[in-house]
DNA sequence: TTAGCGATGGTCT
DNA sequence: GACCATCGCTAAA
């Protein structure tokens, strides 16, 4: 199956992320994410095609889970494409659902679980030696139907800011008025922003 | 409310 | 030894 990678990182928001890991199940629902798009981007683990044994995942099939370290921190991917073009979306945040309590073990603090990409693979279980490779919904990894966005903002990535012209990309993604994201967050919506 | 900065650890050169 | 798609505390306004 291919995919457009932007289509494909608006498509997720909303949709239901639940992991099992330790016996525990967590879940939430997508409320940030960023698209890379691999060979033409250079902000993108693969630019250029550059492939190591870190970002290999990335040239696998779509629907596989690219896990990598960051910081000490652990990211989530999925991606969208295939071999010729490893391209892929990350999981910046969610909006917590099932599991609240074993994320606030996880963490250690009752609060800001899942609003950052290492905050919600912390929170749901996440680690590069479980998960990194796997398939969606084939294992512990699991997305479904879940909400629908009122209204998709769009913004420049996180963390992306010595990258000439890829720094103004607008490849991040957030539900609008949901309070569980990363940065800019605006006064939240009665719905948390959906519909 | 925002800006600055140190801790952090695995991978890459 | 350098590089980071981060986090969370502190200080200042």
């Amino acid at each position: 199956m291919k995919e457009n990678t932007l289509s494909a990182a608006k498509e997720l928001l909303g949709k239901k992320l639940t992991t099992l890991v330790d016996g525990s199940v967590t879940s939430g629902y997508i409320t940030e994410v960023e698209a890379y798009l691999g060979i033409t981007d250079k902000a993108a683990h693969a630019y250029q095609g550059r492939r190591t044994k870190k970002n290999d995942m990335m040239y696998s099939d779509y629907g596989t889970i690219y896990v990598y370290t960051m910081h000490g921190h652990h990211c989530m991917n999925f991606i969208t494409r295939d071999a010729e073009s490893p391209e892929g979306v990350l999981i910046r945040a969610v909006e917590p659902l099932e599991g609240i309590e074993v994320m606030q073990e996880r963490r250690g603090r009752m609060d800001h679980l899942t609003d950052g990409p290492g905050k919600l693979t912390k929170s749901l279980g996440v680690k590069r030696e479980l998960h990194n490779g796997l398939k969606l919904n084939e294992g512990p990894v699991m997305i479904e139907e879940g909400r629908v966005p009122e209204l998709i903002l769009e913004s420049k990535r996180i963390g992306i800011d010595n990258k000439e012209e890829a720094t103004d990309y607008l490849y991040r993604f957030t539900v609008k008025g949901n309070p569980y994201v990363s940065k800019d967050r605006v006064k939240p919506a009665d719905s948390n922003g959906w519909v």
